[in-house]
RNA sequence: GGGCGCAUAGCUCAGCGGUAGAGCACUACCUUGACAUGGUAGGGGUCACAGGUUCAAUCCCUGUUGCGCCCA
């Protein structure tokens, strides 16, 4: 028996752990079906389930549950990513709580030390993941450290070594004083920032009475300059071009260039250029043959190494001392002092306070800092080439078909990847040093030896570089590290490509492009065939979830307050195609209320003694209620279907809500109660037969969105045993009959409706029964009325049925449907006067229906140059509208 | 500055050349034996604005306005 309520955190939690033992996620590689493959993008392993989450997991698990019924072998592939930055940051505050650093701890031990909190307490998601209801295939979780993925790593770095695709370089990169590493460009945030503008003077060397005034909003890195650019039309600097000037502080001679990446209307026209510290500057620098000076170390603090030589004392412009008083202070420090200083010696012209855009480390919040060093790179531009021909081939396509643009203009203009990460967290860079600085790339220290043998003719003492790889490194090669690649697996040749990347439009450049260029250059093929892109969880309102904002939306919370069912009912049914979902705890509780419904509907079909047929044919079923209500299931399924195969989340929720809530328990329930409890036994147990069939065919349809409620009404009521479900087989739509039953139920429907509206607006209250009086009804309308009886009596609250004969009694309503027209006796209670305007208001809007189809009608354009069947439902319509109104004029004649 | 998206009922959103819809909210009535986490009925829309194409435009095209996002 179904309890009276359903309380899901007594039944979620248990029942997955009954899927899990049953492995009843599990894939299976020797099996004959056809594969369908999901790899999860894998979630940060320090991170927490957030409700962007809870959006993707449930769109991914509804997916693969769906796939997992039709009969496929579906592998949803789990696992997280060792999450470089995030992870060493969070050790090392563990180690600052116990007063101790991971430079005291040493290289080897704090690495242990991170796979011990690896251990504990990492990848806490992945119980959460489980909260929600995720059915991935667990006992084939993998970690991008894992040694097999390790060793894919590897592979794929020394490959592309040797084809050149990777390679050593010293340019600009984004750098993170506070970690001490390179940082991605995609990890790197413009913030808004109020600063200054600082006007500086440089007097011109041989004319030290004139001086050039450049604007900056970064004076401290003046240290660094190595040239001043004015734009090459701008008329006020050309005659300086070619001159020097020397720079206040340190003394130094450098050019004045022409570039056009001046800007003449900002500023003063005129920009210093320190081409080790701006990634502009810097191609300016190139573009000049600049030397490109360092100022500032690892850390952020000034360093003179590289301008010491070059000091120079000049009386009131430089100082040396001031300037090797600066070693070692810090850039926000530095700046202080230089400006006090330009201002005492005169050359600060003047400060203006100024907003502009300073990058910021996405992780951390660090003032990025560009700088100079050597890094490993990618050839992205190269692998890129065959991720966007897959893309213009259709050999991956996006829905929406969109963000394909937005793919194609980041891939077409795509920067070396910098790989390298100054951390200790991460894949270990497969190359070693001999003594000259001649590098060795090979997957194994020994491998490097024999080269370095091979090279130097004898054995030397390598040093391995220090660096580890960017996380997305590793990250790219998920979809085929995971199935066992370098190595041949059955599961490789089976489960590759995925079918599916299911993710955020925020992670196109991370996931999408990396699995791409990948996937394409080691397995020769796209790592998915679609990518399916949705929105974010936004709160109610329509704003982003952060933190500081406190609007965020716990999903754990969610699902222990309302249930993890109505969660993900409640996801799904809010992801349209390209939209954000705007979610807030009062739409999950508006969801909830459809798994209560379906409860309740399941406990009122127990309760009649429905239980599964099993022999049951729907084709051979007589009633006319089990053939509509058949009928309109078929309906759902071919809609059902569709929605899913179009990634049409909201209509699968939608198409399963109606049909459950508007067809199923609306009216089917409502007009079987008088069969179930009725005397004609054969009829009862047809209609309990259907309707076990028709619930057993809305648990399959719901189950991969609320696999909760449905599996627990499923084996209550025995159509499998516990846990079955799941792989019970996806439904097919018969094809509907569409003949008199459906018609049947149809006009039942509209006939309860007519009636229920009179008595309504006539202020009927329910506990009044009226007779059913029908005026010019056909033989037929009749048989099916005294057929309804029943059904009539509840539903429209009428006592008794029958024909009109002869006069209207005194003070009726009435209503038109089809050829009759209904007349419901209500002496004493309706105002004939509230009755004539109801109906002469119904009439006005049945002349506004016929004279807007005459109208069109009129149109000699309209009738010759419309599609045909389009004017010709334009007939019937001014037919029906016609009758209706002739029957509306005739029952406002009888009121008089 | 470049690109993308959005604008439809009070709110959240479907629809998309020919009858404008849903859920929630609102109003009225109903505790009838699955469900008040419910039932029944109702009100509510110049489909942002201006042009154009078409027999016909909420839908297609152009422009304007407002909002959001991405890239620089």
């Amino acid at each position: 028996m179904l309890p009276k309520t359903f309380l899901p955190s007594d039944v979620e939690p248990r029942l997955y752990a009954l899927w899990e033992a049953q492995g009843a996620f599990s894939a299976d590689p020797a099996s004959d079906r056809e594969p369908f493959t999901i790899m999860i993008p894998p979630p940060n392993v320090t991170g927490t389930l957030h409700i962007g989450h809870a959006l993707t997991m449930t769109l991914q698990d509804v997916l693969i549950r769906w796939k997992r019924m039709q009969g496929r072998d579906a592998l949803w592939q789990p696992g997280t990513d060792h999450a470089g930055i995030a992870t060493q940051l969070m050790v090392e505050r563990q180690l600052a709580s116990e007063n101790t650093t991971r430079q005291a701890l040493g290289r080897e031990r704090f690495v242990e030390r991170v796979w011990e909190w690896k251990k504990e307490s990492g990848g806490g998601i992945t119980r959460q993941l489980r909260r929600l209801g995720a059915s991935l295939d667990w006992p084939r979780e993998r970690f991008t450290m894992d040694d097999g993925l390790s060793d894919a790593v590897r592979t794929v770095f020394t490959t592309l070594h040797e084809q050149g695709l990777i390679y050593r370089a010293r340019r600009l990169v984004n750098w993170d004083p506070v970690f001490r590493s390179a940082i991605s460009d995609l990890e790197v945030d413009s913030r808004e920032v109020r600063g200054h503008l600082w006007h500086i003077r440089y007097p011109l060397a041989d004319e030290p009475e004139r001086s050039v005034v450049v604007a900056t909003t970064r004076p401290e890195t003046m240290l660094g300059d190595s040239a001043v650019a004015v734009h090459p039309d701008d008329e006020r600097y050309r005659a300086l071009v070619g001159r020097f000037v020397v720079l206040p502080l340190t003394g130094r001679r450098v050019p004045i260039v022409a570039d056009a990446y001046s800007d003449p209307e900002k500023g003063t026209g005129a920009v210093k250029i320190t081409p080790a510290h701006d990634f502009n500057d810097f191609e300016v620098g190139r573009r000049h043959d600049l030397p490109m000076p360092s100022i500032l170390d690892a850390g952020g603090a000034v360093t003179l190494d590289e301008i010491d030589p070059e000091l120079r004392a000049v009386e009131g412009v430089a100082d040396p001392a001031f300037v090797r008083a600066l070693a070692g202070v810090d850039r926000a420090e530095a700046r202080k002092r230089i400006v006090a200083e330009l201002e005492r010696l005169g050359w600060l012209d003047k400060a203006e306070a100024h907003v502009h855009q300073v990058p910021h480390a996405e992780r951390g919040g660090a003032v990025v800092e560009p700088r100079l060093t050597t890094q490993w790179y990618c050839d992205a531009a190269t692998l890129a080439k065959p991720a966007i021909k897959a893309v213009e081939q259709g050999r991956v396509e996006f829905v929406p078909r969109q963000w394909e643009n937005t793919f194609f203009s980041w891939m077409r203009d795509i920067q070396p990847w910098c790989i390298s990460r100054q951390l200790w967290w991460g894949h270990r860079i497969p190359a070693w040093y001999g003594p000259d600085g001649e590098v060795f790339v090979a997957t194994d220290e020994a491998a490097a030896q024999a080269k370095a043998l091979a090279h130097y003719g004898r054995a030397v003492t390598l040093e391995r570089d220090p660096d580890v790889l960017d996380t997305w490194f590793s990250s790219a090669l998920w979809p085929f590290s995971t199935l066992g690649w370098p190595q041949r697996t059955p599961e490789l040749a089976r489960y590759y490509p995925g079918d599916v990347l299911v993710t955020g439009f925020d992670i196109i450049f991370f996931w999408v492009a990396r699995m791409m260029m990948m996937g394409l250059h080691f397995m020769e093929d796209v790592p998915f065939r679609k990518v399916f892109m949705h929105g974010l969880v936004r709160d109610e309102r329509g704003q982003k979830m952060s933190k500081s904002k406190g609007n965020g939306i716990d999903p754990l919370e969610m699902v222990e307050q309302y249930g993890a069912d109505a969660l993900r009912l409640t996801v799904c049914a809010l992801t349209g195609i390209g939209r954000d979902v705007k979610l807030g705890p009062k739409r999950v509780e508006e969801h909830r209320s459809f798994v209560t419904k379906l409860w309740n509907a399941a406990r009122f079909l127990e309760m009649n003694g429905v239980a599964p047929v099993e022999a049951f044919e729907p084709a051979s079923v007589r009633g006319r209620l089990a053939r509509w209500i058949l009928d309109e299931l078929s309906a759902a399924v071919t809609d059902v279907t569709a929605a899913l195969e179009a990634y049409r989340f909201d209509d699968y929720a939608q198409a399963c809500y109606r049909f459950t809530w508007n067809r199923f328990c609306d009216w089917f329930l409502e007009l079987a109660k008088p069969v179930f409890n009725g005397p004609d036994e054969a009829e009862a147990a047809e209609l309990r037969a259907t309707a076990a069939y028709v619930l057993g065919t809305v648990l399959r349809l719901l189950n991969p969105v609320i696999p909760f409620v449905c599996e627990t009404i499923w084996s209550s009521f025995g159509f499998g045993p516990q846990g079955s479900l799941i792989r019970a087989p996806w439904p097919e739509a018969r094809p509907r009959e569409g003949g008199e039953a459906a018609r049947e139920i149809d006009w039942l429907v509209r006939l309860i409706g007519e009636v229920r509206a009179v008595r309504s607006e006539m202020g009927v209250p329910p506990s009044r029964l009226t007779p059913l009086l029908l005026r010019d009804a056909s033989d037929e309308t009749m048989v099916r009325v005294s057929r309804w009886r029943e059904a009539l009596a509840r539903m429209a609250r009428v006592e008794d049925v029958g024909a009109l004969e002869g006069e209207m009694p005194k003070g009726a309503a009435q209503a038109v449907l089809d050829e009759a027209t209904l007349v419901l006796p209500l002496a004493g209670i309706i105002d004939i006067d509230a009755e004539r305007t109801r109906l002469e208001k119904e009439r006005a809007r049945v002349a506004d229906e016929i004279a807007k189809v005459e109208r069109k009608l009129g149109n000699a354009d309209f009738v010759a140059r419309a599609k045909p069947e389009v004017v010709d439902e334009n007939r019937e319509r001014l037919a029906t509208f016609t009758q209706e109104a002739s029957r509306l004029d005739a029952a406002l004649a009888r009121l008089n």
